[in-house]
DNA sequence: TGAGTGATCGTA
DNA sequence: ACGATCACTCAC
């Protein structure tokens, strides 16, 4: 589709009041949902293909499990904002911060139509700490945008959490799009 | 299957 | 101040 040119002000960004939903709403709704990065120079967009929930301190998975830290902090405000943080010393990972204030919640962004994986996700969209506590509601650089898809999609364990004990390890808070809808467009 | 990489946080 | 940890990726 075409990406208007001001989508700050666009009909179809994404407002506030949608960030605010409960992660394991959240997550899923993100899918289908396009991610569209402004660098001053050029607009791109890419489609959300796959995310994964993690939902308060009690998510053995959920990096808040530790509680309210400096790294944390993000997820501790008002949905709407990105949550940015280096892993392994190479990667950025982007989350998007769901829920109300003091309802630690995130949604990983881990794939795009045409990038597989979290830190190529990142690395594509040109993500690093310089986004994080970025407003995704109100920014010139970056914004989500509805184009009317309405997802489908298949929920699967979440990766990488294989500390996390069985329970919160198996938990199918991984949401995965239907490929099918990415042709039927 | 294992190396690379560095911010963060618990322990001192 | 130090050391362990880590929501990953790439090359072998």
């Amino acid at each position: 589709m075409q990406i208007p040119r001001n989508f700050k002000k666009n009909a179809l960004t994404l407002k506030k009041p949608f960030f605010r939903q409960d992660v394991l709403d959240l997550a899923p709704a993100l899918l289908g949902k396009l991610i569209v990065i402004d660098d001053g120079n050029q607009q791109r967009s890419f489609r959300i293909t796959e995310t994964e929930a993690y939902r308060g301190e009690e998510d053995m998975a959920c990096h808040a499990r530790k509680g309210r830290t400096k790294r944390t902090d993000p997820m501790y405000h008002t949905g709407g904002i990105l949550y940015i943080y280096l892993i392994y010393g190479m990667h950025w990972m982007t989350n998007v911060v769901a829920g109300e204030a003091n309802e630690p919640q995130a949604a990983l962004i881990r794939s795009l139509d045409t990038v597989e994986g979290p830190g190529r996700t990142s690395k594509a969209l040109g993500i690093d700490k310089g986004f994080n506590y970025k407003k995704l509601f109100d920014s010139d650089r970056i914004a989500l945008l509805d184009d009317g898809l309405i997802p489908t999609y298949e929920s699967l364990p979440r990766v990488g959490i294989d500390y996390a004990g069985d329970h919160w390890k198996n938990i199918p808070w991984r949401f995965k799009l239907n490929p099918s809808q990415l042709t039927d467009q």
